[in-house]
DNA sequence: CGATTTTCTGACTCGTCAGTCATTATGGCC
DNA sequence: GGCCATAATGACTGACGAGTCAGAAAATCG
């Protein structure tokens, strides 16, 4: 019985969900929120429509769930990639280098997160917890920047301004490269933003 | 006859057609796409369904218009901004300037535009037109830098990464700015923005 | 091998809306 | 006013898809 701790029918749940959740993120980033189906989602799954709903219990939870379990995973492994490395120069490029490889690994994912903050700033409607994840992450690294302030690396600015503004050139790069092939390595993308951004923020 | 050489056919579908795109900007922008309805545009518009279907086609072309009078706008100002001053770091500052003053006027409008990024992936579905002004706009801009490169006041670099990487940084930093209060101001913004930027890639 | 419980299924329901069109209002003109 | 043309209306239709649930299938057990 100790092994995992785990009931059979747990077992059998969790791998159900990542079913489904793997279906669903194909689903949702070929067609987006509202074109997606649940009877796509479904069949992609191998499953019937039924037993979706008995794993949750709508489809925007679905949506949620994929959505959630990429972004805390990408958020988790920025950070830690971030602390791995020292001095800020490098602390910033690790930043754009996680981000920009994750997204060459999960391209599914990152159509969902992308068009997320589409609705970001709408009626709240559909994702409370994702903007909350988000701007959780922001003050994160704008501690992060701070510290870097503090220790002289990094000059005196508005930090929430640039700490937004670094996010978003790796988000628009990523949306770039999504979008078509842009000539460019991602290396070479690295190294643009990392200067681009160092010599933007340094002392 | 020769005023303004139009007919009053003509004179009325004008009118019509601005009073629609006005009340669509407005439900479009707090529902987004989807979520929003004929039925609502034709009522914040005064007038009923059947009126609106007179003037445009199908709900993605009312849409489409909303989005693509705005964007057009917007691009035809920023280029008309940066043109008129002189110097590099005067025209990115105008850039910024521009995207920033103009979100503050058409907040409804920019609610659009940012969710219309989101789909900019998607099937080409919803705007194809969009996605290429996008880039034309890109475009433009890249070539601007590339007149400063070779005026040797901004240094080599990967210039679409870069120019896409700058256009990231106005929309992000105007995505913020929509999704609640910043603490900053406009002028505040554009000046951090600009000396990021700039010193990010002047020589 | 039944009996019983757990899991799965997909045809069905029911609300929603884009788009239509027969009917009604408006306004210009003699 | 009476006539016609043009514009506007809103009840209606048809499609679609989220979510349900009665029954089928599969697993578990004695």
């Amino acid at each position: 019985m100790a092994v995992q701790g785990k009931t059979k029918h747990e077992v059998l749940s969790a791998f159900r969900t990542a079913e489904i959740l793997g279906a669903a993120r194909k689903v949702f980033a070929e067609k987006g929120f509202n074109d997606a189906t649940m009877d796509q989602i479904a069949e992609a799954g191998g499953l019937s429509k039924g037993t979706v709903y008995l794993y949750f219990p709508s489809k925007r939870d679905v949506y949620l769930a994929a959505l959630m379990h990429g972004a805390q995973e990408l958020g988790i492994l920025t950070a830690q990639r971030m602390a791995a490395v020292e001095g800020f120069r490098a602390k910033i490029r690790a930043f754009f280098q996680t981000r920009l490889q994750y997204l060459e690994e999960n391209r599914d994912f990152f159509q969902i997160y992308h068009s997320e903050f589409g609705n970001i700033m709408h009626p709240v409607a559909l994702c409370q917890d994702f903007r909350d994840l988000y701007l959780k992450n922001l003050v994160a690294f704008e501690s992060l920047l701070k510290e870097g302030m503090e220790a002289g690396e990094i000059r005196a600015s508005n930090l929430p301004t640039i700490a937004s503004a670094i996010y978003d050139m790796a988000k628009g790069t990523m949306m770039r490269r999504l979008i078509g092939p842009t000539g460019t390595s991602v290396d070479e993308d690295v190294e643009t933003l990392t200067d681009l951004a160092w010599k933007g923020i340094s002392n």
